[in-house]
DNA sequence: TATTTGACAGTTGTCTGACAACCTGATACA
DNA sequence: TGTATCAGGTTGTCAGACAACTGTCAAATA
């Protein structure tokens, strides 16, 4: 006979450090930790949980990484007060891993951006939109003379200023992880003048949609800028974008 | 005197673990690891980066919860083939450290949800919309008969049926974490029959404007859907977001 | 007195070594 | 051929050690 024998749904542990990591997030939860509190020192935290020393700094560490907590040294742990800059990173680790810079990418570009500057539009103040022209220009200045990393950062800090001028951290955060994405692909675009001098040129519509507060205007001149890249073949996506003539 | 004294400029090294998780971060991006590639061992690492495998490991951990690698006892550390689901939402922490329901929060569902829907509404097939409109009716059925947790887990339903109607993953993880960042508040908000009953109309009206291919009736869809919730005192934001009459 | 310096205990960062639990593939055996 | 066993490699966890750093407080200094 070959029936074949029973089968045993596979029980896993959940590892020691994922205890950890789970109780100090109950914990959080019950708000038995607040903003800014101290945790008790790892070695006391070891004593306290049974564990090793070696399982808490893993825990602490993911904990961190995420930006749930703080560790300085010589002083202790902490429980972040305002959420930082990291906790959206592992974004755009899920992003790489989930795509191949593929027009799924660009996609999601196409959305954010638009979305961000249409915030933008409706938040700037004028000095936000003094300093976004002023990035517009430091791209357009330096077009000649800079190579093509440095440009490509220019280029970064252009949208940058526009997310700043939304006064909003979590969308530039967000803004943030996804243009850093595309920062070698514009990198290596930027090798010829030519489409930096497209961008430039990209950017003084963007500007000028901007302040046209037109939303309209804002998604044409996203979609327009974005045509000029190294994914050109893929503008079948970007057209599927804009529904309605826009 | 009291002259100032000079002022240096703060250097602060970046951390070992910091790095390494870095280095492998860049191999990844370089394309020099690819899904389902086995790394190497944990002292092998350590020897190859000339640091201890307690550093090797924090950082592995942390590549470990962020979702990008996986590791296997007695076999190996490998990166994932694909992004799994169990990978923890960081942007969940963030609602746990007190960034309640901020207005900031509110405008990127604002933004996040009007982008994902435009989407949706240019590559939804037939059997998409199918799904979309089952997906309202199961909200509408269980109205009566269903306790506001249930109700609150049916709403989240509708959005996400919509998100797979954009068949872009990556929308799709974004769009999660941000919808799931207000299922507490949503489960609150449903306390009240009235407030089900608001959403059951929302969701009919957001489904007329997804078939219509029409921009701005989708973006007034969105905006009105998030008029009837437990933050209307943050009105404000949303009406600061449609710029044109929209 | 007011300020700086120095010593000290506590904390995190990192390394090393050790062992258990586990997986995989090769080997020996029936 | 098919099965059981074994050896080596790998991760999971612990323990101990030391360096680097921080905050505190008393002593020295102006």
């Amino acid at each position: 006979m070959d029936s074949k024998p029973f089968q045993f749904q596979s029980i896993q542990q959940p590892s020691v450090v994922d205890q950890i990591t789970q109780t100090i997030r109950d914990a959080l939860i019950r708000g038995e930790l607040s903003p800014g509190q101290k945790l008790p020192s790892e070695p006391e935290l070891a004593r306290q949980l049974g564990v090793g020393r070696s399982a808490v700094r893993e825990a602490l560490k993911v904990l961190q990484a995420i930006g749930v907590v703080e560790s300085r040294r010589g002083s202790g742990t902490y429980v972040v007060e305002e959420p930082s800059d990291r906790m959206l990173n592992p974004l755009s680790f899920a992003i790489l891993l989930g795509t191949n810079v593929s027009s799924e990418l660009i996609e999601l570009r196409v959305m954010i951006e638009i979305g961000y500057c249409e915030l933008a539009a409706s938040q700037a103040t004028a000095a936000d939109m003094q300093k976004i022209e002023q990035a517009a220009r430091a791209l357009e200045n330096a077009v000649s003379h800079a190579d093509h990393e440095h440009l490509a950062q220019l280029d970064l800090n252009f949208h940058y200023a526009i997310l700043e001028a939304t006064h909003n951290p979590l969308v530039q955060k967000i803004g943030r992880a996804v243009e850093e994405l595309f920062f070698s692909s514009i990198s290596n675009n930027f090798k010829e003048v030519q489409n930096v001098e497209q961008a430039v040129a990209a950017h003084r519509d963007i500007i000028t949609a901007l302040h046209s507060h037109d939303l309209h205007q804002i998604r044409t001149a996203i979609v327009d800028s974005l045509k000029n890249t190294p994914w050109k073949d893929q503008v079948t996506v970007l057209r599927k974008i804009h529904i309605n003539g826009v």
